[in-house]
DNA sequence: GTTTGTCTGTTCGACAACGCACATTCCCGT
DNA sequence: ACGGGAATGTGCGTTGTCGAACAGACAAAC
């Protein structure tokens, strides 16, 4: 597994990679997983190549909503260079795959050197603020089905093929619905020819449909990320 | 006004401050002004001293949902200095006052310097990246009164005084719900004697008793802040 | 003081999502 | 091959919010 594979590890100019390389440990990461607990400090970031990883905060009253997904466009742990060591909300395995983790104390002398590195770095963060404003905006406004399908779409563009290892209820647990929402929504996407599922596993059938019947919530994230992050750069 | 009224200019390191102090001009924020458009890039940011702006997304159909706000505790215009210049969503004055205008020539001067000012304003970021997320949760599982009350918490926070100069339509169109469920909030907060409004006046009598009416959401964003920025910096 | 426009109060039916209970079906491991 | 457990299907009644329409009531301007 190629570390490049991460499109911030591949966007490293040549002498920033060649610094962190040596430094880049491999992790596996296990659907269920918790990566990094609200409140806690992590020790390291982790850049996810195969893996998919969740966002989200907690209520009080024990429910949850995901405000942002991470694979390998990004990142994990950025309040280790946002300055506040501590995460708010947390992190957990969607999932399984791997990923490479890079030490909390490399990642500071990085914030510290500047330069290209911080710059892709505060880039991808902006990103992130997009994307969990929009979700803000989406939780507010558009139907479980719209929200399903962004989900679909997101966990796509990070898995490796056209097929999301997820069921029903672990979609209905990320979007803070019911789990009987998501199965209805599911049955008419199934119904129009857009996804097949069958227990755990959901396939994506006709992807341009499926991102016309969504809101504007995913094509919005998206080309954020594809302006403040293009591929060029990986190139 | 005093420049300092703004918590992160007051926050900042004598010398920072020696070097920003000639080139802050400013500036007369009117209610309804729409400081930055979505999309555009701002040309200078705006360090609010009493005026209140709200960010906020704006959906396909025209409705929109306040995904932050911002006082004289922060910054708007982040984008300027995590390399994206464009903003994504809307900063609309919500509060009429006054603030500093820095140019973006200076900022990303500032951000390339690196140390104290960099460290400041990203730090704030995460704050708001908290504030973000948490306004995600709460528009998934909250009440429209508990939201109500989350806001003029926030609104209070960043005024000079007990009472907010907002309508009940004001409120609905920051959160993104309508008027009619606002006025059905406003009317019980009345009647268990929190608040007090009249035509486009709200005033808050029992600043505790709503905080403890409110969901978990005030809390969260305001104690990361202070956490974030604790006000030490600031004497 | 009257007018005008804005703000607030109130109603109705409609609908999406909820909470709960339970039936069914499929996969997986032994 | 088959049983157990997990995943999905379905049916209630209930609640929260929506959309629209209109009545009253206040404040500022003329």
């Amino acid at each position: 597994m190629d570390s490049r594979h991460n499109q911030l590890l591949a966007a490293l100019p040549d002498a920033d990679w060649a610094r962190w390389q040596p430094h880049l440990e491999p992790v596996t990461l296990a659907y269920g997983q918790v990566l990094f607990e609200s409140g806690a400090t992590p020790a390291s970031v982790v850049f996810p190549t195969t893996a998919v990883v969740s966002l989200s905060t907690m209520t009080r009253d024990g429910a949850s909503a995901e405000f942002a997904v991470v694979g390998n466009e990004g990142v994990v742990g950025i309040s280790l260079f946002m300055g506040g060591d501590a995460m708010t909300g947390r992190a957990l395995v969607q999932s399984s795959g791997h990923g490479w983790r890079l030490s909390a104390e490399r990642v500071h002398a990085a914030v510290e050197r500047g330069g290209a590195v911080l710059d892709l770095l505060l880039r991808y963060t902006q990103s992130l603020i997009v994307q969990t404003a929009q979700t803000a905006a989406c939780n507010r406004h558009h139907t479980i089905a719209q929200q399903v399908s962004r989900r679909l779409l997101m966990g796509l563009d990070r898995a490796q093929s056209d097929e999301l290892a997820m069921t029903q209820e672990a979609v209905a647990n990320l979007l803070g619905v019911r789990r009987e929402g998501v199965t209805a929504a599911a049955q008419k996407l199934q119904e129009h020819g857009l996804i097949r599922y069958r227990r755990g596993h959901i396939e994506v059938l006709d992807r341009l449909r499926l991102e016309q019947h969504t809101c504007e919530c995913y094509a919005v994230a998206k080309k954020e990320y594809q302006r403040l992050l293009p591929l060029p750069l990986a190139a």
